[in-house]
DNA sequence: ATTTAGTACTTGACAAAACCAAGTACTAGA
DNA sequence: TCTAGTACTTGGTTTTGTCAAGTACTAAAT
């Protein structure tokens, strides 16, 4: 897979995932990867980026199949910020590929 | 607009454009802007790098307009890679709307 | 009892691609 | 001669993803 394509992209997908519920790291990356390959090197420093810029929120639950979790809270600025990001997605894509349709490539 | 979404689908859409006709860096930045906002620093550098890796070549034209200009054609190897990321760039932005359509987010 | 596999998170060195700003240089028209 | 428009180049910076390695906990197999 291209990596360029998702710059960006990564953290929208974990914000829509978290609006739902509240996850954990490792479960997030399981979740990222079904849609794009990704690894936990990625997604981890993502989490930590957004939760400085206070996106979310954080805390911890023990788990009895293995080390504590992190769980990521979406905050109401998160929500924002989501909202702001699919939009320009949204509109990204959508220009791009109307740019593809019009040139008739396939 | 999003930086990010931009890694890599700048490429793709140069490729896309020369694969109809010459075309010269200037004219290049004008209609890729009108795409995506963008400026010269950025698609000069990726010319050279695409000539670098032989999926263009050049050739220079004198212009009354202003000075000379250089031309870049697309190449058959750059036909292949064009085809080859256009595939991955569907692949990609078809798979993330399908995530956004399904988490039933607006 | 110890090893192994699965779960869970962190960190550091690196690479790719875009940005901004500035510089060079040519032509045409005021 | 100055200015605006055309045309290309380069250098330093920022952002974001990659890979690799390390730490540490639990449960099940040896």
């Amino acid at each position: 897979m291209n990596t360029q394509y998702k710059k960006g992209v990564l953290e929208l997908l974990i914000l829509i995932m978290l609006e739902k519920n509240d996850m954990y790291g490792y479960e997030l990356v399981a979740l990222v990867s079904k849609i794009v390959n990704v690894n936990e090197g990625t997604i981890y420093p993502i989490l930590k980026r957004l939760t400085n810029e206070s996106y979310f929120e954080t805390y911890t639950k023990e788990s009895s199949e293995g080390p504590i979790r992190k769980y990521y809270h979406l905050t109401a600025s998160g929500k924002l910020i989501k909202d702001k990001k699919l939009k320009e997605w949204k509109e990204f894509s959508e220009s791009i590929n109307e740019f593809i349709r019009k040139s008739d490539v396939n």
